[in-house]
DNA sequence: GCATCGGATTTTTTT
DNA sequence: AATCCGATGC
């Protein structure tokens, strides 16, 4: 135990062999915090004696739990086993099937993801005679979301307005449309979770005993729920060793509540707190181009993160003239890497706000031949061929799911149109039972719906029949050898395969889908659906591919790379428009840099574009990211911050309202009404050093001087900003 | 019941 | 630009 604590500083021996009870580990960026926690379970089993079966430990995501729960692994091999390792949505999964006697909801629920939320609470809108332009379902979800995670049941929907009138109802009309579907959305994992914790003494007893230890990562993104539920599951033992860092808080809009840091040490007036400030992966420089950025939010522990490595390469900005220019040199520039330094491949990283801004720079890298791997984005389980077989699938393993039910019950087409389905759902209704199970005793020969007599109702029975037929099997075959009946009894192959290359695509992604399954031949079925609905986020490409990666700023919380890539350094992009008006929300904005910044062992480099290409048409001007402005010069390379645009007098007007005023005032007045600059002066600049005007123009109100520096080659600079010292 | 065409509508991040 | 929705015609 004692070679095990040898490897870490002071701080992280601190943490590790800290003594049993509430702890709180801050830990900044590339501080060893993994390794802590890796380390804390080792140590807990090792030395403590804590049977692994005693510890509970939680992350926010797949890739998270699956990279702690192979170096736990590692560390401790067979004393391992039995450990409870997941995110919160899988042990929290784990919890309600045990205890699904609890519930409203069978063993057998099934989990409804983002789509399947959508088109639930559409029929539930329109059910409501209402409008779904003026009752968006997916905002209408969001606010149900927001609720769940300050755990507000729908009876308790806190009512201001109209509006808010109709949500509440809504959220009571989907609430019980999921239970009818034996069905429940993610936010429902946690709320239901923490539901039988409160309301059983019996389940909080049970749980709070077995779990003597339990540990948190990235606790600053947990939300109410969330908090609520590690409250109670600690409730015995007290042994509550959260890890986090409230600069890297991202995930306020899914209710996130980085003051849960501030709570924790509120109910656990005993906690006790530890400071990781150490930083081992980053350059110096990087270090301090993420302090100045993140130094600019308030209501923060101020850290100061240091490392024992040299200062590094300076932070490379790129002003690219647009977007599809900002790609090909982003692009180009890895390829440099790639072969000129000869860097392996992986050790690049392209980060974006947003996953539209990954089509730009998947078409650089095949126009370059390079190979890449794209986390996340179009999600392979979110192909359409995808979902319909998991769909048959969810509707053999739960025939109360009518939305997977309405879903394929006429594909590929076979007749039952609206008319038919709607005839379905009435003898459902009056009979009392699901759409599912009507047909299910249709084919059982049951005649108590009268409903296969009628014309339409052969259709229906020969469905039913299948349906029937294929639930008989999922009992007696395996899921790969069901999933083969399922394709077979569609016709589904013939039905994708059109004869286009996308065909063929979608015809692999379903034998794709099958290896999947194929790793389910144990488990069974529902453990196949209940991993498709939560792992989500699983990269589609193995790991071992040597390949440059691209990823939104949010997945790439918790890895590092030695060359970082971030693009879209423009406002609306970074920080994104939808943040404009909301300070927390621009906040969030500020931290989500901060975490790409991080990201970067060696070297770190800034993309914009002067022109975008709107979501929207056309080309439109855009204006340098405010945080562009927060990196010291000294720390920075590269183009000019490409500043003239933003001071145009037409996009200031446009504009304004996106400054903050703390931003805003000195800049405007220093507007020069002749040139001060000419070809051939000699001028001295405070990071270049000295240099010769190569020539000069007003521009936008404002002067823009290029000047060639020795050592840095011609840079254009901004006379009002670039305090240029004329020699 | 189904296919096609045209018009309207796009609001970020993920378990 | 791309996708979704609805209306129309077969």
């Amino acid at each position: 135990m004692n070679d095990l604590l040898e490897v870490l500083n002071p701080q992280q021996q601190q943490a590790v062999a800290a003594p049993a009870g509430p702890t709180l580990v801050l830990a900044g960026p590339g501080s060893g915090k993994t390794r802590v926690l890796t380390y804390r379970i080792a140590y807990l089993v090792g030395a403590m004696n804590v049977p692994a079966w005693h510890i509970l430990a939680v992350t926010f995501t797949n890739k998270a739990a699956r990279q702690m729960g192979e170096r736990v692994q590692k560390l401790l091999g067979a004393q391992a086993e039995g450990i409870w390792l997941g995110t919160f949505h899988a042990v929290c999964g784990r919890i309600l099937r045990r205890e699904a006697d609890l519930l409203p909801v069978d063993r057998d629920f099934v989990i409804f993801d983002a789509d399947d939320q959508e088109t639930l609470m559409k029929e539930v809108v329109r059910e409501a005679n209402l409008d779904d332009k003026l009752y968006r379902p997916a905002s209408i979800l969001d606010a149900i979301s927001r609720a769940k995670n300050d755990l507000v049941a729908a009876e308790d929907f806190p009512v201001h307005n109209y509006r808010d009138e109709v949500t509440r109802r809504l959220y009571l009309q989907y609430q019980q449309r999921l239970v009818r579907n034996n069905a429940m959305d993610f936010d429902d994992m946690l709320v239901y979770t923490n539901q039988i914790l409160e309301n059983y003494q019996v389940v909080r007893e049970t749980y709070s005993h077995k779990f003597e230890h339990i540990l948190v990562d990235e606790f600053q993104d947990t939300n109410l729920a969330q908090y609520a539920i590690l409250r109670n599951l600690a409730l015995l033992h007290h042994n509550l060793y959260v890890v986090g860092d409230e600069d890297q808080s991202i995930y306020r809009w899914r209710g996130a509540d980085y003051r849960n840091i501030q709570r924790f040490q509120t109910d656990f007036k005993d906690a006790r707190v530890i400071l990781l400030e150490q930083n081992y992966r980053s350059t110096q420089t990087i270090l301090d181009g993420a302090m100045a950025v993140i130094d600019r939010n308030l209501n923060r522990t101020r850290k100061k993160l240091f490392t024992e490595q040299t200062r590094g390469d300076r932070i490379n900005l790129i002003v690219a003239q647009d977007d599809r220019d900002e790609a090909s040199r982003v692009v180009s520039a890895i390829r440099d890497g790639i072969i000129r330094e000869r860097q392996p491949a992986s050790a690049f990283a392209v980060m974006y706000r947003t996953n539209a801004q990954s089509r730009l720079l998947e078409e650089a890298f095949r126009r370059e031949g390079i190979p890449y791997r794209l986390v996340g984005a179009q999600r392979f389980y979110g192909r359409r061929e995808v979902k319909d077989i998991i769909s048959f699938l969810r509707l053999i393993h739960n025939p109360k799911d009518e939305v997977s039910l309405r879903r394929v019950i006429n594909l590929p087409a076979r007749g039952i149109g609206d008319k038919s389905i709607e005839k379905l759902a009435e003898a459902a209704a009056q009979a009392g039972i699901s759409m599912g199970e009507v047909l299910l005793d249709m084919a059982a020969g049951g005649t108590e719906t009268g409903l296969s007599i009628s014309r339409e109702g052969a259709r229906l029975l020969a469905f039913a029949r299948m349906l029937h037929a294929w639930r008989e099997s999922s009992t007696k075959n395996t899921p790969a050898i069901l999933f083969d009946r399922v394709v077979e009894d569609t016709g589904y192959q013939n039905y994708i395969q059109d004869h286009s290359d996308e065909g063929i695509e979608r015809w692999e992604n379903v034998l794709e889908l099958r290896t999947v399954l194929l790793e389910y031949e144990d488990q069974g079925l529902g453990a196949f659906l209940e991993a498709m609905a939560l792992v989500a986020d699983q990269d589609t490409l193995p790991e071992a591919v040597d390949a440059p990666v691209m990823l939104t700023l949010h997945a790439a919380k918790g890895l590092e790379f030695d060359q970082v890539f971030i693009v879209g350094l423009d406002e609306m992009l970074l920080p994104h428009s939808r943040s404009r008006d909301d300070e927390e929300a621009l906040a969030e904005e500020r931290r989500l840099l901060y975490v790409g910044i991080t990201r970067a062992r060696k070297r770190l480099t800034l993309t914009r574009a002067q022109r975008r290409r709107s979501p929207y048409g056309s080309y439109e001007e855009t204006i340098p990211s405010r945080f562009l402005d927060d990196i010291p010069a000294e720390v920075l390379q590269g183009s000019s911050r490409g500043l003239p645009g933003r001071f145009a007098a037409k996009q200031w007007d446009d504009y304004s309202r996106w400054e903050s005023p703390a931003f805003m005032p000195a800049r405007r007045e220093a507007q020069p009404a002749a040139k001060r600059f000419k070809a051939g002066m000699q001028v001295r600049h405070k990071t270049y050093g000295r240099g010769v005007v190569k020539a000069s123009r007003l521009e936008h109100g404002d002067e823009t001087v290029e000047v060639y520096f020795e050592g840095y080659g011609l840079k254009a600079l901004v006379a009002s900003l670039a305090g240029l010292e004329i020699l």
